[in-house]
DNA sequence: TGGCTATCTGGCTAAATTGCCAAATACTTG
DNA sequence: CAAGTATTTGGCAATTTAGCCAGATAGCCA
């Protein structure tokens, strides 16, 4: 395969795989409201503080969060919030599952 | 958490999970175009067959992909083609963290 | 300075993922 | 039916990931 586009292939999935938990897209979402430190996250999300941690690091490695410490806290913001527009389709995704999967209950003709 | 909000996470981390490897990337990519069989597609991503068939079934399982076996091969689409509305965000990750690291090489003022 | 809070890092185990081979299955064609 | 092609499935080893604990680090305040 061409090299380039596997490269850039890869590059990409880097990202997507960054988004690829559910506790990484509250994450994501609480960051799109507004700012949070990693405390507030982590009452949030009811896991030890150095799990969240880590999860922080795997988003802002990518680039999707950015990180500002004040004081005696470190403030994470989402950097693109475009990221958003993920859900959308995830959400197709799933509408379309839904709806087959109602079809399947209907009585047959 | 809130049960439902941790239950509707997971099944978006889910789909997101089975869109961050590159071979899957590639796979919806080629099927945006058109639909393939999985020899061609195989023949594509220079991997094993068996490699390739169970890249498919993880896109199938949540849905991203359909098949129809047509004689001898099974031919898989694409079934929710906003799935390529990722790419564009994921592109502006990475060219928000490009030029981020372009402005690190600027000479100091 | 000493103690407290917030965060990160290292280390460990358990679980999940990937990719290959071999074998099973399904279809087509002679 | 036999042989050949396409696809899937089972099983295995190597790698990666997730989450916890313990310990390290940094900044705040008395």
């Amino acid at each position: 395969m061409d090299e380039r586009r596997q490269a850039r292939l890869e590059a990409r999935a880097k990202i997507i795989k960054a988004m690829a938990h559910s506790t990484r897209l509250l994450i994501v979402e609480e960051l799109a409201k507004s700012e949070h430190c990693v405390c507030e996250l982590t009452e949030m999300i009811g896991a030890d503080v150095s799990t969240v941690s880590k999860h922080l690091t795997v988003l802002k490695n990518v680039g999707i969060v950015c990180s500002e410490k004040r004081g005696n806290q470190v403030y994470y913001q989402l950097r693109t919030p475009c990221i958003l527009n993920f859900f959308g389709c995830v959400e197709s995704v799933l509408e379309a599952t839904a709806k087959e999967q109602a079809l399947l209950c209907l009585p047959e003709r």
